[in-house]
DNA sequence: TGATAATGGTTTAGAAATGGATCAAAATAA
DNA sequence: TTATTTTGATCCATTTCTAAACCATTATCA
């Protein structure tokens, strides 16, 4: 045969450790069988081995078998944080924010609602120093979270929070709030919390992803000036 | 000369302490007994016992027997998260993966569509299998989650699997499993595939929505059961 | 009480399976 | 063609399994 099979099984093994198939710790098939199943020699199978252990997802032991290496779920959280880029952030409140709304309108109680109230007020007050509204707007979102009484979704929120209060993440998003995009968030967080109180919970995600949408297009526009001015420097 | 075996027979034990076949606190057949049942050399056994041992699922007491113990199973730090109910993480994947399903139709490649497949395949073929359709089922999930590239919400989504594969979830899970369930669910998969197929978010995120519905659904039926069987003791 | 059985722990020698290495021939790509 | 890669086969060194015995302690029961 010709060339580029051995990488096609690499790429085939790779895939079935990444998408849970052989799980961490376990044992892979001896090289005579997998390389079998997998209908390739196995000088080749394990020409695909070597390159995946160089990648460290494999870890064999001679005359004793391959294993799967334990991915670190620690690595995994920093690389996760690390490597998230504003859009995937927002995709993921884009997932997350507009159903918690809707849990909202559940579960939200009368001292929510106050608490929210009052961070509008606070953010309607902080028009000219994007600080403390950056401050006051994580808060009310963080707010809307704990409202559904969900633990888990408190939590999921809270760990994007922490992703967003990195360094990288504070200054480009002070860098978007100009007076005119506060106004429109005020706006868009009174509308939300006006459906939420009103209890109509998709009146309430509408207006989230409106927010959201907003969130979206004002950073594009961001990072296109970041780039318009590295191309400058 | 050198099988790995152990390993492999590790990793049936634990499966079957997972499933529940193994309750806890219950005594394990003598070493003699399992090891034949297991077609193995108590050697062999023992060393796999040995390694359940450090993983903290067994506790074996000599001349006595081996125990099954509260597994510590996944010391992660979600400490508070470890009390999330089952209905919570139904709402958390309720606000997920919806958004995953619109997200893939942008996202997803080839490759994906083959995996999800192959998926929906295993699982069909796993209608009297709890076990495996769970597992299965787990992986179909990810790859959902890997299909949109988005690092932020894979390692959201591994995080909800984490959860989901605490000792006191996967018993739940398995009893919930029954034949017409899992083919409900493998309906439910295929649907929403062909959607993301198709290139149809809204329909995806609704065939999701109803997969969810329905897990929900036998999750609170599970949860009735388990209370009156409670009343009755 | 005392005898017996049952259990986990340990050791041993031999057998079986594994990964590692090499090489000539075949197949493929350029 | 020419160069490269895969294949298939064989041998090697070593690990790990098997099988069987024996030990020490506990449990059971007469």
């Amino acid at each position: 045969m010709g060339r580029g099979s051995f990488s096609d099984v690499a790429t085939e093994l790779r895939r079935s450790i990444e998408s849970g198939e052989f799980q961490r710790f376990e044992r892979l098939p001896p090289s005579r069988t997998l390389a079998e199943n997998l209908g390739v020699a196995r000088n080749t199978l394990r020409a695909a081995l070597i390159q995946l252990e160089k990648e460290g997802l494999l870890e064999t032991r001679p005359r004793s078998g391959t294993y799967v290496t334990s991915p670190d779920q620690e690595v995994v959280v920093l690389t996760a944080v690390e490597e998230a880029t504003p859009l995937e952030l927002i995709d993921a409140r884009f997932a997350l924010e507009p159903h918690i709304c809707r849990l909202c309108v559940l579960h939200a109680r009368r001292e929510d609602f106050e608490l929210l109230d009052s961070l509008c007020s606070k953010m309607e007050t902080a028009i000219c120093d994007p600080v403390t509204f950056a401050g006051a707007d994580t808060t009310f979102h963080r707010a809307l979270a704990l409202a559904t009484r969900n633990d888990l979704l408190i939590w999921l929120i809270s760990q994007i929070n922490i992703i967003q209060s990195l360094d990288k993440w504070t200054r480009m998003r002070h860098l978007t709030l100009d007076e005119q995009i506060i106004r429109q968030y005020n706006k868009q967080h009174r509308e939300t919390l006006n459906a939420l109180r009103s209890r109509e919970p998709e009146r309430a995600a509408v207006k989230m992803k409106e927010h959201l949408e907003t969130a979206r297009i004002s950073l594009m526009r961001a990072e296109e000036d970041s780039v318009a001015n590295r191309m400058m420097a």
